[in-house]
This record gives C-alpha cells, structure tokens and sequence, in this order.
RNA sequence: GCGCCCGUAGCUCAGCGGAUCAGAGUAUUGGCCUCCGAAGCCAAGGGUCGUGGGUUCGAAUCCCGCCGGGCGCGCCA
C-alpha cells in the first residue's frame, strides 16, 4: 500500500539525516485539505526538536531523500511539514482492491482470533428496557462488531440480575396486581414497580392459572415474561447475544460463597458493626465496602465479583463492559475485589465504556413517560417513532460519554424521514445507476480507471483509502461514533460528486471507471453500515 | 463537601498523546430539476473553542484555579 512505501521510505531518509534519530515515530497523517496532498509527515518538526535544528531546513533534506514510485517528490509547507501526493494510478488502486474484496474490506486479522467478550445491556428482568439500555445496545453491539473486523473471536453477553431484592419487589407488585391492589391503594408495596406492564403480567399468571399466594411461583413467571419481552424488543433492535447469564447461577453454584472465603483467606476483610468489610481502600476506593450484611445476606458486588472471575477463568484476557455512568462508581469496587482475590489479573481488568444516559425531546419537551412502563420511554417507543435504523445509527453517533438528545422530531421531520437516510439514500442511488445501467460489479472493476483524472475522485478515492484506518482506530478506541462519522462524510463526497458528474455517460470506459468507484462506495458504506448494525437498502 | 465526566457556530455535536484544527450536520439566506432519484448539490453569513492564569517557538488540545451542567458518593442494584 502507498502509505507504507511513503512509511519506509521516510524512514530510510531518516536514517540517512539524523541516524541517532532513526527512532522517532513517524506518523503520516492525512491533511484536511486536498491542497495539501494526500498525505503529511511532522517528522521534520519533532526532529528539529530533538536536534535543536531549523525545521524547514530537516524536511527540505528529507523530502530529498524520499523517493518512491507511487507519489510525486514531496513537497515542504508550513513550519515543516512534508507533503506527499501520490500518483494517480497509486491512488486510484482502493477501488479495485475494494471491488475485490468486498466485504472483507477493512478488516484484519490484527486480533489473531483473540478472545474478547463484550457485555453490555444487563438489564434486571424488572420492566421493559429503557432508551439507556438501547444506547448500550447500540454500542456494544457495534462495539463487538468492530473488534470482529479486527480479527477478534468475540462473545456477546448479558448479565441477568435474577436474584436479589429488586426481583422480590417484582414479586409483590405483580402478587398485589393479581389480588386487584394498585399503585397507591393500601397493600401496595414500598417502592413496588407502577409501570403497566405489572398488570399485564399479573394477569397473564392468573389466565395460565397461576395461584396468587404463590409468591416463588409469581417471581419465576414474571421474570421469565419479562426477559420474553425484552428479547422480543432485542431481536427487533438486531441485537444477538451469545450468553445469557445469570445472578442466580452464581449463588446455585457456590461461587458467591467461594469470593468471600477466597477474600476472607487473603486477609482482606474484617468484621465491623455485625458486617464483612472488604479493604477496597487498599486499591484505591474512598472506603472500604460491606461484603456481607448485618442480615447475613451479600451486597450485589460480591456477586459482580465472582461474575468478572468467571471471564478470566472462561479465558477472556480481554473484556469490555459496557454501562451507564451512574455505575461508575462499581469500576473501582469490582477490579479492587479482582485484585483483592490475587489470581493474577491485571489491575485494570476489565476494561469499561459508560455512556451518558439519553434525554428523548419530543414537541420541544422532554419526554420522561411512556404508557407501557410509566416512569420512562422505552427502546420499545422509540423503534416504533422513527425505526430502527434511525434509532441505531443515533444512538452510535455521539461519543458514548457525552449526555445525548434524543429529539425524535428531528428524526421524524422532513416528510417522515430520518437522517440516517442521507447515507442509506447515497447507498441506493449506487444501487439505481447499476440497475440503470445494466452493469455488473465485477466485470466494471476490470475496467482501467485512467480516466478518473477529476478533483472530486481523487476525494473520493482517498476517503476509501481512508477506511480501513478509522475501522483500526474505532475498535482500539471502543468508539463506534467514529464509523457514524465517516459513513456522513463518504455520503457527503459521493452525493456531490453524483450531481456533478454524468456517471453513465456514453464513452464506454469512462462509464466502466465511473461505475467502478461507484460500486467501490457503495461497498465500503455497506461495510461500515453493517458495523453499526444499520441496514443499506437498494431502494428507499 | 469529595470523586468522575462534560462546556467548541442559533441548535445537535466531531476534533483534545500541541503545529496542516476553527470543523460537520442542521437552521437562516441566495442559486441549481426538458438531464443517472432535488430525501440531493453549490454558495454566503455565523464561534476571542465557558473563564482566568501557567508550560511551550506554538494550546480547543497539556497543568492549576474559578464559573456552569451531568452522574456517583447506602449494610440499594
């Protein structure tokens, strides 16, 4: 690829310039501007640094000395900047690299089959999921995507909290909706869940002939029901977990008691006031932590605990939480209860991605209620407002900790449509001229591509170029936004370059070469719409 | 009070291991359909990057203070 020939050929200029230098990183950068070429190296200025010597005077040198055959003689800008542009012939091989290999496009085999488990949602099986857990599910799952295009083995999880005693006021408020009691009457349960979905519940028990006193019984059927709901609501997202598991099984298994024996073995915990502390302060916390309370029963981190073992020992070296900022707080807890235990895992395992939570804006208010769940609007409401694609390619376009607003009018304005459509809709105009055209991919990407000598290609050209790149970058970040970003910018390009350019004109080459790079970009939007989880339709 | 995150164009947001970083979309205004989809394109106006210091040849970017906002700070999860 050019890139590297420019990187190794800089790097052989170097070696000649400043040979005690050779280990400055060299970082090829690609310039904003096209006047600037297709590529830009600092180096002259960091070493200028380093040797106390005139910066324009080390890149004249350099850029002397860079020679290759798939760019011009570089030129100098700036303070010192060494600007590379590449020939065309150079520039224009992405699309036939593109057309061949499709989908595989951007990906690598960087991660060489790596194990890595994402989790992310983990919802209680307390109430439909809120638009919280849909941004979680649009990242993780693109998250997990993203790091598939890096060659890693991936697995999808889903944290089940199904014991404790958020499930128990589960339990009453259905058992007091089965005996007719409701929010507010007297019997109905301190801080019991008010959303109607309960009274749903309660009497789909009593229709399958449920007994109302059966309090275990009750319990069993509506977190079943519940999880049913939300795997109805995630299959609709396009959202597939791998593992489902489960609080309980932690408990049924012994290795909740088996963290406390192993924490109480290594010294690191002491009774105070009827309770088990652990020592997190040893690792960073403010204070340290109740294990076991005064009533005999654990705190949810204990739990958390022994789950995040289960990852290392499952051979996950790598994983990827992904939560809410309001759990911020647990990071420092459940790594200290990992390093407390002393079974050799790295301190900052695992590794974290929290997301502010959404604000959904409707009619320039905010939207706090929905009818289904009561206090909170569901991915469930927001699917039906604007679609899933709309929904999905929003809820990955912002950096995962900044507060996002949602504004369901914006996506539903312009007569019904949503944003997101801007890069479906450059997907199906490729999709239209080869219907048009009657011209096959593979046979326009035997065509020689001489003839695409305009500004607007050569763009066009360098942002393909571009993408295997910010496919590297997203994945190593955990940030999706990234490819949310691109996708809009190689829209933008090929819509301009669409009005200004008759693709099917009638000289046969030129055609061919033109179909070519279309066909290129429809290819790569399809590639990254498929990271995100979004749909590219051939018409719309 | 303490901890973490955030403050960039009217609005929603990128950029933040310093330089070629003042950006995108949207909104506003003015152009472009006898012609491959105008759900599009082209152009213009609009910001002392919250604020005050510091480091640096050079700061939206790094450090400190302050102001403003979010989230945590339970023997809840």
């Amino acid at each position: 690829m050019a890139k590297s020939e420019i990187e190794a050929a800089l790097r052989r200029a170097l070696a000649q310039v400043a040979p005690d230098q050779a280990e400055t990183p060299i970082v090829l950068e690609r310039p904003k501007q096209a006047g600037h070429g297709d590529f830009s190296s600092n180096v002259a200025l960091q070493l200028a640094k380093n040797l106390k010597r005139n910066p324009r005077e080390l890149a004249q040198q350099l850029a002397a000395l860079t020679v290759g055959d798939s760019f011009e003689r570089p030129e100098i800008a700036g303070p010192g900047f060494i600007n590379f542009r590449l020939k065309a012939g150079a520039r224009l091989a992405v699309i036939r690299r593109i057309l061949d290999e499709k989908g595989r496009f951007g990906r690598s085999d960087a991660g060489k089959g790596q194990a890595v488990q994402v989790e992310f949602v983990s919802a209680n099986p307390t109430g439909p999921l809120h638009v919280g857990h849909g941004r979680q599910a649009a990242l993780g799952d693109a998250i997990a995507a993203l790091l598939e295009a890096q060659g890693h083995r991936v697995t999808r999880e889903f944290y089940y909290n199904d014991a404790g005693a958020q499930i128990d006021k589960l339990a009453w408020s259905v058992q007091a909706r089965a005996k007719g009691i409701r929010p507010g009457d007297a019997g109905w349960p301190a801080e019991g869940y008010a959303g109607e979905y309960i009274e749903d519940i309660a009497r789909e028990y009593k229709a399958g002939g449920g007994d109302t006193a059966d309090l275990d019984g009750i319990r069993r059927f509506a977190v079943d029901y519940l999880r049913a709901e939300q795997d109805v609501d995630l299959q609709a997202f396009g959202v597939k977990f791998d593992v489902y598991y489960l609080e309980s099984s932690l408990y049924a298994d012994g290795k909740v008691d088996a963290v406390v024996k192993g924490l109480a073995a290594n010294g690191k915990t002491y009774e105070k006031e009827g309770a088990l502390w652990l020592r997190t302060t040893d690792y960073g916390d403010d204070k340290d932590r109740v294990v076991r309370k005064s009533d005999g029963g654990y705190t949810y981190f204990v739990p958390d605990v022994a789950y995040h073992v289960t990852k290392w020992q499952r051979g996950f070296k790598r994983v990827v939480n992904v939560q809410g900022t309001d759990h911020h707080s647990t990071i420092t807890r459940v790594r200290a209860g990992l390093q407390a235990l002393d079974l050799g895992i790295p301190k900052d395992y695992p590794d974290y991605v929290l997301h502010s939570l959404v604000k959904v804006m409707r009619g320039g208010e905010e939207v706090k209620i929905s009818k289904r769940a009561g206090s909170y609007v569901t991915v469930r409401d927001l699917i039906d407002w604007v679609g899933r694609d709309a929904v999905r390619f929003f809820l990955v376009s912002r950096k995962a900790d900044s507060e996002f607003v949602f504004d369901v009018d914006l996506a539903r304005q312009k007569s019904d449509e949503n944003p997101v459509y801007y890069v479906q809709y450059a997907h199906a105009r490729v999709c239209s001229l080869f219907a048009q055209s009657g011209g096959d991919a593979s046979v326009v990407g035997q065509a020689a591509l001489d003839g695409l000598t305009g500004e607007r290609e050569a763009a066009l050209a360098r942002r393909l170029e571009e993408y295997p790149e910010v496919v590297a970058t997203a994945a190593r970040e955990a940030a999706p936004h990234d490819i949310a970003f691109y996708l809009r910018e190689l829209a933008a390009q090929f819509h301009s370059y669409y009005n200004a350019e008759r693709i099917l004109v009638d000289d046969g080459e030129l055609r061919a070469a033109r179909l070519a790079l279309c066909a290129a970009v429809r290819q790569t939007l399809a590639n990254g719409l498929s990271l995100i989880g979004v749909s590219a339709p051939e018409k719309m």
